[in-house]
DNA sequence: AATGAATGAGAATTCATTCAT
DNA sequence: AATGAATGAATTCTCATTCAT
């Protein structure tokens, strides 16, 4: 049925104007009023899509980790056979315009720092991070097979999720002046530490470059 | 004075009480009344020494924050005059239970989450990030120097950083108190990456070691 | 569109409300709640219609004012050319039960007294009066010249404007409703010393007449 | 004993702040913290000489009255025997930098304005317009008589009267730029049209005089 | 489905009063 | 007598939720 469409539209647009309260707002700052006034609808949509703010904002993480776990299995599809190239082509997706826009990435952290504080958060949150490690687990693993070196891969792999999310964290702190290009080389420079002769990502030019 | 001391006594009070109030609550459910509560004090004096509760938090970060940076400049001072020695000991300390307590930690990301909606914040989490890095470069120069390699230092000591940070996100999310010795082991792994030859923090077998 | 009449008559409501609650409970002892329960509204309509409790008091004076200026020039159109019969008129205004009810006598002095501190409020009540000082002068100077007189007009114009300021000081004093007849007498033997052959307001018999 | 001597000076000083506050901050923004800092004194001394801030006002409005009493009584004996001028002289009086100081006029407003609300306020004011009215009706009696002049004594008693009432407020209002000088030839404005004859307050030049 | 006015509980803030020193 | 820290009731303001149209 068409409204059907209709309300997953308008749900979309609600869950997207919420990103950007949060982005402009803060979650501490973020009201109702101002994600309606953002998604250009009236008052009462919200609670008529959400019922309540609490389950407005769920919606909005459980939209955000689906978008990011589609977006990485079919980066990692896209890549081609060899580990190497998947593990690139997730680190471009990780840094991309689409999964880490400023907007999201304030979401994102907005919701690691109310993971305590909110059960539901949490859960949703480590399933996520979960599901990211397990991959980078298995594609580090078989680069350094492919690569024949040996290395602690459970430790570099979670070193590199967190490494994502530093940066994320930083580009959260730096905003329009930290750039995602320097967070992709800074990750190049860690995967090129492991694998020497092999350059990660190709299109940057190999040794010194300028940083910032 | 002796009053002077009590002053700062009740501040740092409901200071200690305001970060144990996140760490539950979250920032978005922190209210003056519990951070009152918790300190064991009334209503009132709250905004008798911090008028606000946006002051209040403001003095809390700013807490934080100055004792991370007097710790790290006491840690690095008191390891000797290694560079990788030092960087060593702040690792250690990055993971302490002084510095990295979850309640802390907690704080931390509601800061960081909140920096966009609140320059004040931001400026105070970019100030301790800034030195920070300043910090680790220049330590991750002279210890490269002193195993004789070459690299991209500012790339590595700002991988370096992040990796801190991702991992502060990663005990945020997972809560648990023994994934602080993991999380230095991840950094050791980032570390032996770098200095094959040099075992850096030592205390941990080498080689394979389960991770979880 | 209806609503914006059914907006009109809330508004109307509140600050109807909030003159009820000033004479019975001084500007001192104000307390939004209270002029929300002496409207028969809930709490939230005195924010949501005039956002504070400052604007409400603003919006009160500027309706007492607006209502002043807008009676007192019908009172003069409707008495005919004589500037004597105008003059007249007014001041029966001055007096009547819809300008000088008790309750609006208790709001105007309220906000006389407030106005050195609250500057909005001083702007308001000399606008009035500078109005009514202009419109009193110009009758008084046109009577003085029907009757063939010469006199200091600018000071006999203040001195009537003051003169109803005082009495109106003084019904908040006394509070009785009869008084209001007597303020007419006092401003009648005013006029009549300076226009000794007219009787000015006609109704009353001349000559000692005893009040109280 | 000199401690009530210093007793009665620590009670004027806080009532000389009070009176300041009240110019300053209306009696709405009246705290008790500011009257202790425009004394210069500390938190404490109110409470111990004053008991509470309701009690503190009303001292405040007895001072003012007790003050305005003694003075006219003072002023009238010190005028000689001529009623003309004793009316003067209270005339004098009431525009005197003593007596009508910016700060007194803005506390005896905000009295006024809460009389309704405060019966102590009320019974005050009222006792002391009363002993005002009685005085003026007095020498206004004997000036006509002296003058051999009939006419409405009483109603142009009561007139003098809330004419000095309506300039105080004139007053209040135009704070600085209304001058008192100016207001005083309103009222023997007002006296001259009763006693065209004989010159009241003498010092100014008869005829037109332009205003302001 | 959509609107947005109305409600009122909740939280921050203010400030008179108290009281230990 | 004097101080000023501490208290907490009272008040304003905010805002999620409800509901009549």
């Amino acid at each position: 049925m068409a409204s059907e469409q209709h309300s997953a539209q308008r749900r979309r647009q609600l869950i997207e104007a919420t990103i950007a309260v949060i982005a402009r707002q803060g979650l501490v700052g973020l009201r109702v009023a101002d994600v309606a006034a953002a998604a250009g609808l009236s008052y009462g949509v919200v609670s008529f899509y959400f019922k309540s703010k609490e389950r407005l904002l769920l919606a909005t993480l459980d939209h955000l980790a689906a978008e990011y776990e589609a977006a990485a299995a079919e980066a990692a599809a896209a890549a081609g056979p060899s580990a190497v190239d998947q593990l690139a082509a997730v680190l471009e997706l990780d840094f991309s315009d689409r999964i880490a826009a400023p907007e999201k990435i304030a979401a994102w952290t907005a919701f690691w720092s109310e993971s305590r504080a909110t059960p539901a958060f949490r859960k949703r949150c480590v399933e996520l991070q979960d599901g990211f490690v397990a991959l980078s687990r298995r594609l580090l693993h078989d680069a350094l097979a492919e690569s024949g070196r040996r290395a602690d891969v459970d430790r570099l792999a979670a070193g590199l999720n967190h490494l994502v999310t530093g940066l994320w964290v930083e580009l959260q702190l730096r905003g329009a002046k930290a750039d995602r290009e320097e967070a992709k080389r800074v990750c190049r420079a860690y995967l090129d530490a492991l694998f020497p002769q092999a350059a990660v990502g190709g299109s940057e030019p190999q040794g010194r470059a300028a940083a910032e």
